[in-house]
DNA sequence: TAACCTAATAGTCAA
DNA sequence: TGTTGACTATTAGGTTAG
């Protein structure tokens, strides 16, 4: 029978000694069903010497063949290594482990020059090479297989013949269930051997909201709501489980929890099959996809701070004045105070609404993603951007007869890159930034970078010649890099000519605009991923020439600006910021003829003003707006005052000119400082701890204040962002600091936020127009009132 | 011993 | 677990004036 159906994960099992593909997907009526493909057998790739003799290499092969696991066909074939064509043998066995032992034995072998395409997990080499991403729709002939248990599904299938793509955007519905658990912590830090989770609160797409709530007991008791929870996620039967930092936090623990109270949690859909790490740092559920809306989150730079609360204001979701908050050490303290126990469980239903509301507004994205890069959806957030764009380079591969290269363990080489023009200072009036549109990219293509073109230098006419570095790329044929991103370029525009047809806000019209987005993210990620060592396809002399290139189209960009009497004021990698002249339209049109690159006006500054440092200025855009770009204000490494401060100062100097009005502002900031009017939420520092505690080798202020932390029982790790506030003390900045939440107004050191935050703050744009730090300050003495200095 | 200098460490942002 | 360039604060350890 022919059916059609919604992929949704694809994964395997071994079956009496033989491996089984399981696609797991939802069928056009909506029935959950599982696909069982048991002819696909893993394999690798052996590449021959030339002139090798392929009989004799075939033999010695199969003479390796033993145990369970039998070599059951050595095929000679003909690929493409790095472009060059190439002799190879498909090596194919029965049990994906057995792939890393014969790789072992075959690379050995005289004649075999290396061993390929043997570190691909089974089921993404399903995926890769039926070129079936999960996240759409297919049509395939299967037949029921009767008498199957284990698999939670309404039906089990066999495939017959092969999954054939269908051209539907739009998902089936999808039952989700988003998760957020609280946990009794009167310790601060939280073990799930020792404290039960207290709340347990759920939220569906079919819009039920439940708590599962602990029993009364000390400590309390959280078995039976564990439990209940169990049947309540097997009976909705979600394919799609949303957590807010569940990959690290809500899903290992509740699975160590349950354990610890004697369940098994078993929520997946194979029976017995518990949630267990994955690949990327994921924690995966088996027949489910579980897809944590923090990886998401981190990806937004916009957002300094990535608690819930505070990501779900920044979508719009509720505002974090509007919803119940509450410390995260105090959690225990609500729960035991039964006249506030209801603000807790507000708090874990607000947190559970939130994390649910903010995957709809992933999903759209993650689901291109993961039919571009054959991700399933659940590893596709955790992925890094590298493997992400690495992921849809093996599907381009395996397309068009390339080999896959392995994964080798390189010395890292620094090469130079980008050039940063000087500025010039002071305020300008009036100014044009232009952008190279998608400059590396284009770069890359123009100039057929790659490994594979990468040739002897004095080629002559048939290859580039790149300047200022010893690289040289032959012309033609265009090669692995180029050829790929022209596809995801050609991909993209035929994307957004189909958006035309529909109209902005339709479901079709942003699905569309989200894979467009996948597919701008996925080109300009390409020059960065050649330069990453830790890449199948990293190439340092590629990315060395890029930059090159780059160095030199803006260098002749600026000769072409200047002839036109363009005066260049500042200029970045791909943008130079030059007076907004009718010149500058010429200057695009020559751009475009002499240097065949698309170069664009991004913005135009009613007036825009530089210091002498390069990657910080400020601007008024043309509808007024004041745009700061690399100053502290737009920092998150600096207190909301300090930040605040400079905001103003640069708004009073370029809005109206009176430095004496930015002066008398950040005295009275001052002021209002000194006599503790500051909120201490406004003085907190943040700083992300980069490496695990032991590793550090001075004690910088975030660091001493983790280990108070600590100390106090709470869990701080790697990556975490830590906030403190310096008060008034003996001895260094650091050991002054301690944790925000801590801290009394009247413990504040003044001094030091005066002096540290917000005079360097306001001076970064003051000290130009003359003003010295001592007119800032002067209000400081013996705190008199605003009348003395005015 | 306080004041001052400098290299190294660390974090974050621009592109 | 995509790149280099750039800026800045703080620590840690020294030197120097007095």
């Amino acid at each position: 029978m022919l059916i059609r159906f919604y992929l949704l994960d694809v994964s395997y099992e071994i079956h009496s000694g033989i491996p089984a593909i399981l696609l797991w997907a939802i069928a056009e009526d909506h029935r959950r069903i599982l696909i069982l493909d048991r002819s696909f057998r893993p394999y690798f790739y052996a590449i021959l010497e030339e002139g090798a003799n392929e009989r004799d290499i075939v033999n010695k092969i199969k003479l390796l063949s033993r145990g369970d696991s039998p070599i059951v066909s050595v095929e000679v074939g003909s690929r493409k290594y790095y472009g060059k064509p190439v002799k190879v043998l498909k090596v194919t066995t029965v049990k994906p482990e057995a792939v890393r032992e014969y790789r072992e034995a075959v690379k050995k072998i005289k004649g075999v020059v290396d061993v390929v395409e043997a570190d691909i997990r089974f089921s993404m080499r399903y995926i890769l090479d039926n070129d079936t991403p999960p996240c759409q729709w297919y049509e395939a002939e299967v037949e029921p297989l009767e008498g199957v248990s284990g698999y939670r599904v309404n039906s089990v299938y066999s495939l017959v013949g092969k999954l054939k793509p269908l051209k539907i955007y739009t998902p089936p519905k999808i039952k989700t269930l988003a998760l957020d658990i609280e946990v009794y912590n009167p310790r601060g830090s939280v073990d799930p051997t020792r404290d039960p989770i207290i709340i347990i609160a759920v939220a569906t797409s079919d819009g039920d909201l439940k708590l599962f709530t602990a029993s009364e007991g000390s400590p309390p008791q959280d078995r039976e709501a564990i439990k209940e929870f169990m049947n309540y996620v097997l009976n909705y039967d979600p394919d799609i489980v949303v957590g807010y930092n569940s990959n690290r936090f809500d899903l290992p623990y509740l699975v160590e929890r349950a354990s610890k109270v004697g369940l098994l949690f078993d929520i997946g859909r194979t029976r017995g099959g518990i949630p267990r790490p994955s690949v990327h740092g994921h924690y995966s559920i088996p027949g489910r996809l579980h897809v944590d809306i923090y990886d998401f989150a981190e990806e937004i730079p916009e957002i300094k701070v990535k608690s819930l609360d505070v990501v779900a204001e920044y979508f719009g979701i509720v505002k974090r004045s509007e919803r119940t908050l509450i410390p995260g050490h105090e959690i225990f303290r609500y729960w035991d105070d039964k006249s506030r126990r209801p603000k807790l469980l507000e708090y874990a239903r607000d947190d559970v609404i939130s994390t649910f509301k903010l995957f709809e507004k992933f999903l759209p994205f993650a689901i291109q993603l993961s039919s571009l890069t054959g991700l399933p959806l659940d590893q596709v957030g955790a992925a890094s951007v590298g493997y992400r764009l690495e992921w849809y380079l093996m599907r381009s591969a395996v397309k068009m007869g390339e080999l896959i290269p392995n994964r080798v363990e390189r010395e890292y080489e620094p090469y130079k890159g980008a050039v940063v023009l000087e500025p010039r200072k002071g305020i300008h009036e009036n100014i044009a930034v232009l952008d190279f549109t998608s400059m590396y990219p284009n770069i890359m293509i123009k100039f057929n970078i790659g490994p594979d073109t990468y040739v002897n230098c004095g080629c002559g006419d048939s290859c580039y010649e790149i300047p200022g570095v010893n690289h040289c790329f032959r012309k033609e044929p265009p090669g692995f890099y180029k050829s790929v991103l022209e596809t995801l370029i050609k991909l993209r525009r035929s994307v957004r000519e189909e958006m035309k047809r529909y109209e902005p806000g339709s479901p079709e019209y942003v699905i569309l605009d989200e894979r467009q987005r996948a597919l701008k993210i996925l080109a300009n990620a390409s020059y960065g991923y050649m330069g990453w060592v830790g890449a199948r396809w990293y190439f340092r002399q590629g990315a060395e020439a890029v930059t090159a290139v780059g160095r030199e189209i803006i260098r002749k960009a600026i000769e072409i600006a200047e002839t036109l009497g363009l005066e260049v004021i500042y200029g970045d990698t791909d943008s130079l910021f030059v007076s907004n002249k009718p010149e500058v339209n010429k200057f695009i049109d020559e751009v475009m003829k002499v240097l065949e690159l698309e170069i664009k006006v991004d913005k135009i500054y009613r007036r825009v003003f530089f210091t002498e440092a390069k990657k910080r200025y400020v601007g008024i855009l043309e509808d007024g707006r004041i745009d700061i770009v690399g100053f502290e204000a737009v920092r998150g490494d600096w207190s909301e005052i300090a930040k605040e401060v400079q905001e103003n100062v640069a708004k009073i100097v370029l809005e109206t000119g009176d430095v004496k009005r930015a002066v008398d502002y950040v005295r009275n900031v001052i002021l209002e400082l000194k006599n503790q009017r500051i909120p201490v939420e406004k003085l907190v520092i943040w700083k992300t701890l980069t490496k695990s505690l032991d590793e550090y080798e001075v004690s910088a202020p975030h660091v001493t204040v983790a280990r108070k932390m600590i100390s106090l029982g709470f869990k701080v790790e790697k990556g975490d962002k830590v906030g403190y506030v310096i008060v008034r003390g003996e001895g260094s900045i650091s050991s002054r600091a301690l944790p925000y939440f801590m801290v009394k107004p009247s413990e504040v050191d003044v001094d030091y936020y005066t002096k540290h935050q917000i005079i360097p703050a306001a001076m970064r744009i003051l000290e130009y127009f003359g003003v010295s730090e001592k007119q800032l300050e002067s209000v400081s003495r013996a705190g008199k009132t605003l009348f003395d200095f005015r």
